[in-house]
DNA sequence: GGTCTCCATGTGATTGTATAACATTACATA
DNA sequence: TATGTAATGTTATACAATCACATGGAGACC
């Protein structure tokens, strides 16, 4: 409940690290989730599509037993496996991506193109920002071809003070 | 217990994907972690030593209560914080690290010098490789430095199949 | 319309990972 | 010997993830 205690009562949530309207972007991700499901065949349920609601609502980094309790308040089942396998589908289609640095989901920043994302955790207010890192794992990409080793999906997590919470410590 | 019972009897342990001699590389390890913390001026400790041990005898990631399982065998504590804890300083002083995807611990492969590591995790066979990657984040540098972001840390690790599991997969 | 199959959902139980909180010990040093 | 500090030990609990199995709905097919 630590990283749960932080969070602000806020209108404006930081999308990344900038403060933005919160009003519209929720509606137009959930729009273009519809329309990629609908594209590719996929069942965009109603559980799916609460769970990607409530990684919308956020704009943060939520554990899967945070989900689980806002499912439950709406009357969804509140069994582990149920927040999980509704990951699972979002997290596989790009929906939304998993921090392994702090096992916990997010909403992915960038609908529409398929990337490697790269995400950079705030240690200080557990703000994460996603970049679009076509490259950034350019060097371990040389390093696999020499091996011989076939990457299939990279993690690529910075831990650090974003830019707010900089001033504050500074200030 | 599913990763662990891929073990091998394995006299041979993969030192990242390549076969090679295990004799000596353990000693070798170990006399550099007295050298280091020697020098820096920290203790290393029976349960300590004995954790590093652990990693360097499999020579692959191993979760914390395996290794717990390990120090019980030899007489030392065997309550989860006993692990944790040495863990906690062998990786705050670089002489193992963390696999977030795996959530398990590996021995450094390169003492001596600082570094940023990144990994490769098969995920047929376990077998995690340690390259050295000091520019494999380097565009993740330039969007923390654009965006004002303070890296502290970062996580680069990739999923895929090693050389031997894919020679045994395209035969 | 039946019924079959596949897939998603629901439930209960269990396993695995990590930390909080607090007591105790070991050791250096004043 | 007293004191401060770091490390260790113990209990309990929080958090994360999966297993096993039952239920139910949507579409394919006859």
């Amino acid at each position: 409940m630590t990283s749960e205690s932080k969070k602000l009562g806020a209108a404006k949530a930081p999308l990344g690290f900038a403060q933005h309207d919160h009003s519209t972007c929720m509606s137009d991700a959930l729009a273009a989730a519809d329309a990629r499901c609908a594209a590719d065949g996929l069942r965009f349920t109603p559980v799916r599509r609460k769970v990607l609601e409530i990684l919308l609502q956020d704009h943060r980094a939520l554990g899967a037993y945070t989900i689980l309790d806002k499912l439950r308040e709406d009357g969804f089942g509140s069994q582990p496996p149920i927040a999980y396998r509704a990951l699972d589908f979002l997290v596989a289609n790009g929906l939304a991506h998993k921090i392994e640095r702090l096992n916990a989901f997010i909403a992915c920043a960038h609908t529409n193109h398929s990337h490697t994302p790269a995400f950079m955790i705030c240690r200080l207010c557990d703000a994460v920002a996603e970049a679009l890192s076509s490259t950034a794992q350019g060097a371990l990409c040389d390093t696999a071809r020499t091996t011989g080793f076939r990457i299939e999906r990279t993690v690529i997590e910075a831990e650090g003070i974003c830019p707010s919470c900089l001033d504050k410590v500074d200030a």
